[in-house]
Formats: structure tokens, C-alpha cells, sequence
DNA sequence: TAAAATAGTACCTATATCGAACTATTTCAA
DNA sequence: TTGAAATAGTTCGATATAGGTACTATTTTA
């Protein structure tokens, strides 16, 4: 029902605290660090923290003082990527693969081939995509706009006041 | 994974038929003419109907003709109104409910009490609300417009240019 | 009175998520 | 050289959610 799963929120708490410790200095954090410092179970935190160190996201060191770290500078590290890295692509519906979905939609789901609506959902999907992507973890960490900054100062008026005459 | 549901799907399917038959001067559609038409089965287009129904986004008649009809112009049946009444309050994270989360979100989130993104997390939540809300159904029909225009130009182009020396 | 439709709800099954565990490898220090 | 602490990769079980069905009641028309 739109939304992340629990890896997801665990994934970005985890690069909020490995920027933090950045910012004050530490090369690395053990993932039992950042476990604790949430009050999240360890096995799972080390499962997050891995498949964000297969994406290329985070380093790591190994050993007795290893952990992990940053990559790329908060401000460059775009949401969109950390989801994907732990859920996959995002699609809000099964029509939405971006790799050649033609005989995949078919098997998935029974009304594409007939479907008025494909097209509009896709492009809503578009949407969504490049607004989890228009923030980073910096962004994140200062505070997002509460505005929805990217809605048309006119739309919400628009629908509340077309009254046209039916007749 | 950020997703609808299935159900939302078969809902806007079935009212965008609903807004058609209207435009077509069918004054209302059964649950079994809109499930023949997009190949479901007909129990479980029955149950999204009585959900739309009783969510008040259509309208029904009993009996040996009776059926389905939109209650309102698909010009002001927004996209939100729908998913919500299928799938309930959207939000991407236990962090964002809407009423007097204090309480639920310490049962269902851990990290809740100490973490550090969940202001941002519940704007983000908004945005996307907003962005699903902005759309109603004769939008959908008519086809999304594909540019993302709330995406600032240089967004895409900054992560990728970005080849700083790292000495 | 029978048929066709909606209304409400309860139920089952399949899938995905949550979380834990196992084995292997690497690093450091005693 | 040996043990401890950490990551790497993978697999596995339990639980929650979603997908889909079924049952009973009510309404309307012919």
C-alpha cells in the first residue's frame, strides 16, 4: 500500500548515523554501533548495511576495527538509490517494469492488454520516482520542505471551482 | 515497496469503465459487465465495488438491473480518494499516520523515540500524497503529462557530472 | 416466485517481509 | 600463532499482508 518497507527505513537511519559520524570524525561505525544506537536487532541491521555495501553505496573494512562508511558525500546520495538499493526498482504497479515488460506484464497482470489506463499509471510512476530522487540523505538529515513545493499554485483552486453547468 | 495494491488498480480500472459507460450514456455498469470487460474474476471485482460504494466514491441500484455509477464528474474524483478507499491512509513509513501516532508509532517502530529523519520522512509522506491527490481520474484518462515538472533541470545532470578529484 | 443484482462479512491461500542463523573470510592484537 | 571481532554471502523459518473466494442476506424486476 504505498510504502517502504522496514529495510528501507532502517537503510536511511543507518547512512543518517554513518553521516553523522563522519561529521564528527570517525573513519568507520561497526554495524553493532549503529544497531544499538537505534534499538534495532543486529543480524538485521547487518543484512541492510550488506546489500547497501553490494549497491555500492557504502565502503567497508573488515577485521577487529572495521565498519563501514560513506561513499559519496551526503549530498550527493539520492534516496531513489537507497530504496532501490534494498527494495528494487520502484514501481507502483506491475505495469510499471522498465526493463522490456511486454510479455512480463502479460504473465503479471490480466487487464494490461485491455488497460485504459497504462500509460497515465506509468507516467505517475515517473513521477514518484523523480520525486524520491529530487532528495538526498543531506537533504534528509536538514529537513525536507513541508510545501509541496512542486504543485501548480493554481491546481487545487482549478477543481474546487469548475462548477461548469451540466446541462 | 511502495506499490497499490491490486485492488487499487482493479478500482481505477473499473471507474475509469464507469466514467466511460456515463459518457456513453449507460446510466450504470454491474460488477460482472466491468469484470467481463479487463478479464477479472467477478468476486473480487464485487468486493472493490462495495469498497468504492461504501467509501461513497459511486453510486449503486439494486436489483435484476441494477449496477454501478460514478457519483461524481471524473473531473473531481481525485486519485488519492480512491487508493485511500481501498487501501486506507497513504504513508510510506509507520511514522506517518495521521492520527495521534504518538502511542501506535512506539508500538510499531523501534526507532521511532530516537530517530533522526522522521520529520523529514512525514514530508516527504505529504509530498507524495499531494503529488497522487493532485490527479483525478479524467486526468488519468486523458493521459499524465510525462515530464516530471515539479523536478528542478539541473537535478539529474549535477549526479552525474559530478567527477570531483578524491585525492 | 424466481432470477439477477448489490451488501456485508468471513475465510483460505500464496507471497513477501521480518528477522535470525550459518559458514567463510579478513584483520588486529595478545 | 591463535583468538576475537568484524564483514560477506547466503539460506531458512515465522509472521503479516495481499490476492482471491465463498457464504448469507437483501433488493428489485419480470
Amino acid at each position: 500500500m504505498l510504502n517502504f518497507t522496514r529495510k528501507s527505513d532502517y537503510a536511511l537511519v543507518a547512512l543518517a548515523k554513518l553521516a553523522e559520524g563522519a561529521k564528527a570524525g570517525q573513519p568507520s561505525l561497526s554495524a553493532r554501533e549503529i544497531a544499538e544506537a537505534y534499538n534495532l536487532p543486529l543480524p538485521l541491521m547487518m543484512n541492510v548495511l550488506k546489500r547497501l555495501h553490494r549497491a555500492g553505496l557504502i565502503g567497508s573494512t573488515r577485521g577487529v576495527h572495521g565498519g563501514y562508511f560513506l561513499n559519496e558525500e551526503p549530498e550527493h546520495l539520492r534516496l531513489a538509490a537507497v530504496i532501490e538499493a534494498i527494495e528494487g526498482p520502484l514501481q507502483v504497479a506491475v505495469c510499471c517494469q522498465s526493463s522490456s515488460g511486454a510479455e512480463a506484464e502479460q504473465r503479471t497482470c490480466r487487464v494490461t492488454p485491455v488497460c485504459p489506463i497504462t500509460g497515465s499509471i506509468r507516467r505517475l510512476n515517473l513521477q514518484i520516482r523523480d520525486l524520491v530522487n529530487r532528495y538526498t540523505l543531506a537533504d534528509l538529515l536538514a529537513g525536507l520542505p513541508d510545501g509541496a513545493g512542486f504543485v501548480a499554485e493554481t491546481d487545487l483552486v482549478v477543481s474546487q471551482s469548475r462548477t461548469r453547468a451540466t446541462p
